[in-house]
Formats: C-alpha cells, structure tokens, sequence
DNA sequence: GCTCCATGTCATTAA
DNA sequence: AGTTAATGACATGGA
C-alpha cells in the first residue's frame, strides 16, 4: 500500500548509528564507545556533515508535509478549524468500539505517504540530537495525528504517547519550537519508560477521550503534527515489531502490525535501529484495514488465544454462548439465600460441587491454578511487563473486543517466553484475569457474569424505592434477580458487619478507657481516703490536745483542778459547755 | 501444620 | 410483610 524508503545514507552510517545508538543505550551502564564502535571519530564528522544536511532536507519537507497536511483537512464550519476530511479512519473514529483499528491506522499510513521519506531522516537526526532519549523516540512521537484513536489496537500501540501528545504543546512556530515539543515529548516519554512498563489501559482512556479534542487541533498545527507524526515512525514500530517476533510467529506479527504496534518502545527500541531491514519489509507489507480485520481474527483464533478467557471476560459473548446454564443455575450464594441447602452457603464449596458456573469463584480459581506459577516464573522473567497493576483495573469496564484484543496484544510482549517455548497469551491473560480478580469483589463477577445491568454499587447502595424501580425498569430473570437480591444483602451485610465490627471495636476501646479511667478514679479516691484518714486522726489529736488544754484550766473553789478522770467537758446544741462530772455518771450508770 | 487475625457470609432477631 | 441494621457464629485466606 506504500512505501517506505530507506534512509539516505549508506550501510555504513546505518551501522555506526546503530552503534551509536546502543552505546547511548548502555552507557549508563558504564560501556565505553569504543566496545560499539571502533571508528567513533569518523562518524562523528559524518555525522555533523549529515546532520547540517539533513536540517535543509528536513525544514523543506516541512513546508511541504504543512501543505500536503492543510490539503488532508477540511474546515470544519461549526468550530472554525482545520479537521481531516472524512475517511473511514473518521468514521471508524466514531464507531470506537466496533471499528477496527487498523483500517484506522493503514488511512493514516496513506494519508502520510509522501512524508515517509523525510520521517528517516528525522529519525535520523533525532538520533542525533537527543542521543538519551533514542529508546523513547521510536515510541513517542509515532502517533499520527490523523489517526483515529477510537480502537484498542491503536491504543494499545501507544501506550503512554497519547495522553503525551496532548500534552505536548502543538503551537506552529519554527523548527525550534517544533523540535523543543518533539523533545518534551520525548522527555515526557522517556520518564514513562523509565518508571517502568506503560500500561495501555489509561492510555486508552485517555487517548479516547482527548482525541476528539486533539484533532481540531490538526488545523492550528499542521506542520508539528506532521512532524512530530510522521507516519515513518509507525511504520518504525512494525519494523521494530517484527525484529521482536521470533521468525516461526512473525507472519502473523507482520500481519497483526497494528496491534504489535502496542509494544513499549522500551522493549524494543534497541531493536527497532538494528534491525532496518525489517521496518522496510513490514513496511511495504498490505496493511489495508479488511487485511488487518482477518489479521486480528488470526490472532483470535490462536488456540491459545481463544478458550474460555475470552469468553469469560466478555460477557456479551458468555449471554451468546449460555444464557440459559447461567439463569438455570444462580450464584449458590443466592441459593442459600434462598432456601437452598445449608451444605451452600459456602459459595466455593457449593460449587465445587456442580462446578458448572462460569461465573463461580472456585470456577475462576480453577482456571488459574494451572498457569498460575508459570506466569508467576513469567513475572519474573519480565517485570517490567507486570508492573503497573493499578492501570489494568480499568479493564474491568472494557468492552470485550478491547479485552481480548488486549489480550491479543500482549502476545508479542511474551515473544522471549514464546521462543523459550513457551505459549504466553495463556499466560498473560490469566495474570490479567487474576489482577482483575483480585479487586473485582466476587459479587461484581458474578454481576458481570450474569451480565446484571446495574454496577454492584447501584444494587447496594441504592434506597429501596430507586432499587425497586431499577429492577422493575429491568426485565431480568430469576438468576438475575436472585443474584441481585443476594448482592444487594451481602453488600449490605458486609457494610452493616464492617459497622458492627468497628462499632464493636470502638466499644472495646471505650470500655478500656473506662477501665482506665475508673481505675484511676479509683486510685486517686484511695489516696483521697487515706488523707482524710490522717487528716481526721491529726484533727482528733489536736481536738484531744486542745481538750486537755481547756480542762486544765478549769479550778474548783479552793484553787484546784479538776481532774479529767473525775470530770468531763460536754458542749450543748446551742454552743454551752457544761463540766460534767465523771463519777456522777459512773454512778448513774452503776445505778 | 498450627495459630492468629481480618474479612466475608449466613442466620437470626429486633426495629 | 418487607426491609434494614445489628450481631453471633462460621468459613476462609493470609501472615
């Protein structure tokens, strides 16, 4: 469908550029120039005559993708900027999820054609001018801008470039300008790379929802974006593609170009410089979008592929395949709930005994035992594939197409595992399953499964009144509403143990501070008591000094006195004190 | 393998 | 009568 030149330089150039480009590569590794490239001198100097030369080559050909790119768009009359004008790369921009990429993506090589030329040589001098970021380069800036996002593949080509591109600021100005965005992309890229493996589900998120804004974009800035996008640099990524795939698989990679194009610049980007050769002949391969259906339908119906992983994750598919198993036989949660056999209520034990719900967690269990460790060896193998765990939880939303086109799409990733001899798909569609799983609750599951159209936060938390009237505005059949009914208990049961637990807790720690406190309380009474005790015991001894004091005071008539075994001070109510003889009361008491 | 802990779930009861 | 919250009891999985 086009072609794509070969760089204008001889093999020898392309040989030290590729010598250079791996030891930039590895020497933040320590690796000295000269174990890459034993004639560094001399090709710098080819290198600087190349460079000036190809800076006028390429500010030309910049004038003349802005006039080829302003002849590809049309005025839009409603918002007063440039937009492409209708292709089915456009039209499938609209049918996002239906369409295929790569019909999408072969418009967007054709539309380029005439800048494929001048794209090596930007690649070329790139390699040059930010000799850090080469890795990055063969990733960043390889998104066309005419190229509708509205497919998985596409998206999963670029992994982080598009939300990069949208960020990237796309003013027209001079080349200067031009090549400081193309940096800061990079830059931008480069920071991704470095954090590690780019998960392609929030690029697609991202990608799909900026896109549409991005493209009106097209008619402010047609010469950044045929520069930063050049259709060379996607045709860069099939070549660099192909260089991954093992020779056995790389028909099928070729063909599944659009796809394969999801793959980190970071695994690769090595190869896609040595390994020109191959770009070319990816490049010049068919790439027209009914090719590239059939291509995506090939990697479908990989028998490695295809089984139930896809199935299950889809479940339009899974309504297809057996609605009626599914409503025959509801969650066996949902039958204990509802009079079924006390020997249920475990839902993994219930269905490890009929085992026939696709939707069953000792089902899913079951599916990933047997790959689980492999792909755990896998993980290990290649970290950076498994490092962004978070992103993939978007999945859980995707529409199948994208899942298993994801899934399809990682393929090429497990090419070092493949040529080990291992099948990877398997693999990588389990851990993905497994991930999903680990934060997708058991009732969501089950609530995709039985494809409840509701989200399991709607069943729970809904009042009863909504509730109601979203199930009544629903035709659902038993199973449906059984499963609905039990999510809506178990997530409510769940809340209100959650509650019971905490309000248990708080009640534990509240009685412990009040042990505390009453201890304490306690403690300072004891010492309260005891002061007081002695308090009391002074105060009597002051009282019984003060009483002797006061009696010895006291004389009779001849001057004597009176004795406190014969006689007793004794006070009123009304405050008289009386001396009160002892030995009269003795008698009395005598008497 | 056992224990402990956190969490989910079920059954029951009361509001 | 149906719904919900609360809670004891049990199961399960991870540390």
């Amino acid at each position: 469908m086009m072609e794509i030149e070969l760089p204008k330089m001889n093999p020898s150039q392309q040989d030290m550029d590729l010598i250079d480009i791996l030891w930039r590569q590895d020497i933040d590794l320590g690796a000295g120039r000269e174990v890459f490239d034993f004639s560094y001198r001399q090709k710098e100097v080819q290198l600087q005559r190349q460079r000036e030369l190809e800076e006028e080559k390429r500010q030309q050909r910049v004038r003349e993708q802005e006039k080829a790119l302003l002849a590809q768009l049309q005025l839009d009359e409603e918002t007063g900027e440039f937009v492409p004008r209708p292709t089915p790369a456009n039209n499938a921009l609209t049918h996002a999820n239906t369409a295929p990429a790569e019909i999408t993506q072969n418009v967007a090589f054709t539309e380029e054609d005439g800048d494929a030329m001048s794209f090596d040589e930007c690649m070329q001098l790139l390699a040059e001018t930010f000799p850090l970021v080469e890795s990055a380069e063969s990733a960043a800036p390889c998104l066309d801008p005419s190229v509708p996002p509205s497919t998985d593949n596409s998206h999963v080509m670029m992994p982080g470039e598009m939300p990069m591109l949208t960020q990237t600021p796309l003013m027209p100005g001079p080349m200067n300008q031009t090549w400081m965005d193309l940096q800061h992309c990079l830059n931008i890229q480069e920071m991704l790379d470095m954090s590690g493996y780019v998960n392609p589900a929030p690029a697609t998120s991202i990608q799909e929802s900026n896109y549409s804004q991005y493209l009106p974009e097209l008619g402010d800035i047609p010469t950044n974006t045929a520069e930063m996008c050049p259709p060379a640099y996607i045709n860069t990524f099939e070549g660099a593609f192909n260089s991954v795939v093992p020779p056995s698989l790389n028909q099928i990679s070729l063909k599944a170009e659009d796809i394969n194009e999801g793959f980190e610049s970071d695994d690769f980007s090595d190869i896609f410089y040595s390994d020109m050769e191959a770009k070319v002949n990816s490049a010049t391969l068919p790439c027209d979008g009914a090719n590239t259906v059939d291509q995506l339908e090939e990697l479908s119906s990989d028998p490695l592929l295809k089984p139930m992983d896809l199935h299950s994750l889809s479940p339009g598919d899974f309504n297809v395949g057996k609605p009626e198993a599914m409503a025959e036989f509801p969650d066996s949660d949902s039958g204990l709930s509802l009079d079924a056999s006390p020997k249920m209520s475990s839902p993994e034990k219930s269905l490890n005994g009929d085992g026939s719900f696709g939707f069953s967690d000792s089902d899913m269990d079951d599916t990933e035992d047997g790959p689980g460790s492999a792909e755990s060896d896998y993980a290990e193998m290649f970290p950076l594939l498994f490092q962004s765990d978070s992103p993939q939880q978007s999945l859980t939303e995707k529409s199948p197409v994208s899942q298993s086109q994801e899934s399809a799409i990682e393929q090429p990733k497990s090419e070092p595992a493949e040529a080990s001899g291992f099948s990877t798909p398997p693999f990588t569609k389990d851990k993905q399953k497994r991930r999903l799983e680990a934060r997708i609750s058991r009732d969501e599951h089950r609530a995709k499964t039985l494809q409840i159209p509701f989200t399991v936060d709607m069943i729970i938390n809904l009042p009863v009144d909504d509730f109601n009237e979203l199930m009544s505005k629903h035709q659902l059949n038993e199973a449906q509403l059984a499963l609905v009914r039990d999510i809506r208990r178990r997530g409510k049961n769940k809340v209100a143990a959650q509650n019971c637990r905490k309000r248990k807790m708080e009640n534990i720690v509240g009685l412990e501070y009040e042990l505390d406190s009453l201890k304490e309380e306690k403690e300072r009474l004891m010492k309260e008591k005891s002061k007081n005790s002695k308090s009391l015991r002074e105060m009597k001894q002051q009282l019984n000094s003060l009483y002797l004091e006061v009696f010895s005071m006291l004389k009779d008539e001849q001057g004597k006195p009176y004795s406190p075994n014969d006689y007793s001070l004794q006070q009123t109510s009304d405050g008289s004190v009386f001396l009160v003889p002892r030995i009269k009361k003795t008698l009395i008491k005598s008497n």
